[in-house]
DNA sequence: GACTCGTGGGA
DNA sequence: TTCCCAAGAGT
């Protein structure tokens, strides 16, 4: 809900005064009225068609909207693109995606991150179906009791499906408003700043398209680099771009150095060619995803206690597979060791393990980071020097695609 | 507030 | 190669 404005005053259009003088203030009621008709003007000649939007004039799908923005958190249009139309495909209502199992939901994920969005897209498609008849609440506050909704996406929400007054503030929106009004405080501690002067901005009407005009805006003019501030139809109201500095906004606080981790992985295959994997532990990195068996993986080489300890089966002739696999994180750079080794039928069961039929791989809730071991380790496999073709097959069609994950 | 939590693409 | 970034949430 947008804070009072601060002003009474609403007829100074006489000065051709450059915009807001005080910077990081709030825009009187006036220019906020002239700022947002000339937003929906160009959002109504320039919006970007995208799977989840209604066209225009139509009302948008709750269980769409829903589903794209928590896909979207975090995650480019082009990523979530082919996830959002295969859910949709697989689940078309909210009830479908509530009564499915959660390792199927987890299985489509995988690939796209940030998996605890996954659990709890589920558990919100189940309170929807049970707490509220199937039927996506219809308010910021109702939503963002649901679980993986925060204030972000319940504000999205109840703007884009239901046309509600409210402001949804993500990265796109900041940068836009940093540079209008020229916030010099550098992120995160401008949030509130900026959350203030986005919901001055939020019209009563067209509360939805308004929502979408900053997105698009944010996404396509108000870019993070080189933004084309000539075709900004908010240029004339920009203070940053009237001092020249849009580049250097928003300003944001220096990163922490990413650390190394590394660890060692297990590839264990049965004559038939199948992988055991296990699955992860239901919170925490990768949650609930599968892998391959591994050390920890910590900021020093395992040694030879560690990799023995952490094997999923004794008396494995193992062998290394040359190179190293890398893969980064949010807040740390993995370096993977692959030894791989086999067992002979009948494959022995594992506690806590399963065995992985080589065709089957593609279909597993496996992240990236294990996609790209087993890409690594089976390649080396089907071209060592034993020459005994374990891979076989498998590789053309299993969609495990090399990538520039190993070296060696 | 500070951390944790993935991935792929672009400069 | 490295860094930055993308419709953030949960703890």
């Amino acid at each position: 809900m947008p804070p009072a404005s601060t002003s009474s005053r609403a007829g100074k259009k006489a000065e051709a005064a450059p915009p807001d003088q005080r910077p990081g203030g709030l825009p009187d009621a006036g220019s906020r009225r002239d700022r947002g008709a000339r937003l929906l003007s160009w959002y109504d000649r320039h919006r970007r068609v995208l799977p989840w939007r209604a066209a225009p004039g139509e009302r948008a799908d709750p269980y769409r909207v829903w589903l794209s923005e928590i896909m979207l958190q975090q995650t480019t249009v082009a990523t979530v693109g082919p996830y959002f139309q295969e859910f949709l495909r697989r689940w078309p209502t909210v009830l479908d995606l509530a009564a499915a199992d959660l390792d199927d939901v987890l299985r489509a994920w995988a690939g796209l991150g940030y998996y605890a969005r996954a659990r709890n897209l589920h558990r919100c498609a189940v309170a929807v179906a049970r707490d509220h008849g199937g039927r996506f609440p219809d308010t910021e506050a109702e939503l963002r009791h649901l679980p993986g909704i925060g204030d972000y996406t319940a504000a999205a929400v109840a703007a884009i499906a239901f046309d509600r007054p409210a402001a949804a503030v993500d990265g796109n929106v900041e940068r836009v408003l940093a540079r209008v009004f020229r916030v010099e405080e550098p992120l995160p501690a401008a949030k509130p700043r900026l959350r203030a002067l986005a919901g001055a901005l939020v019209p009563e009407a067209r509360a939805g398209d308004h929502t979408q005009a900053l997105f698009d805006l944010g996404a396509t003019i108000c870019t993070p680099r080189r933004p084309r501030c000539i075709l900004c139809p908010w240029q004339p109201d920009c203070a940053a771009s009237a001092a020249g500095v849009q580049e250097d906004l928003p300003r944001k606080a220096a990163k922490a150095e990413k650390p190394t981790r590394r660890g060692t992985a297990f590839l264990l295959c049965d004559g038939d060619g199948a992988v055991l994997l296990r699955r992860r532990p239901e919170t925490g990195l990768l949650g609930g995803m599968m892998e391959v068996p591994s050390t920890d993986w910590t900021g020093t080489v395992p040694g030879a206690d560690a990799v023995r300890a952490a094997a999923p089966l004794p008396g494995i002739g193992w062998r290394p597979v040359p190179g190293t696999v890398r893969h980064t994180f949010t807040h740390f750079h993995l370096e993977l060791e692959v030894l791989a080794g086999r067992v002979p039928q009948p494959a022995p069961s594992v506690p806590g393990a399963v065995w992985v039929p080589r065709a089957g791989l593609e279909a597993e809730a496996l992240p990236t980071v294990m996609r790209k071991v087993l890409r690594h380790a089976l390649a080396a496999d089907a071209a060592g020097p034993d020459g005994d073709g374990l891979a076989g097959d498998g590789l053309a069609g299993d969609g495990l695609d090399e990538d520039e994950g190993a070296d060696g």
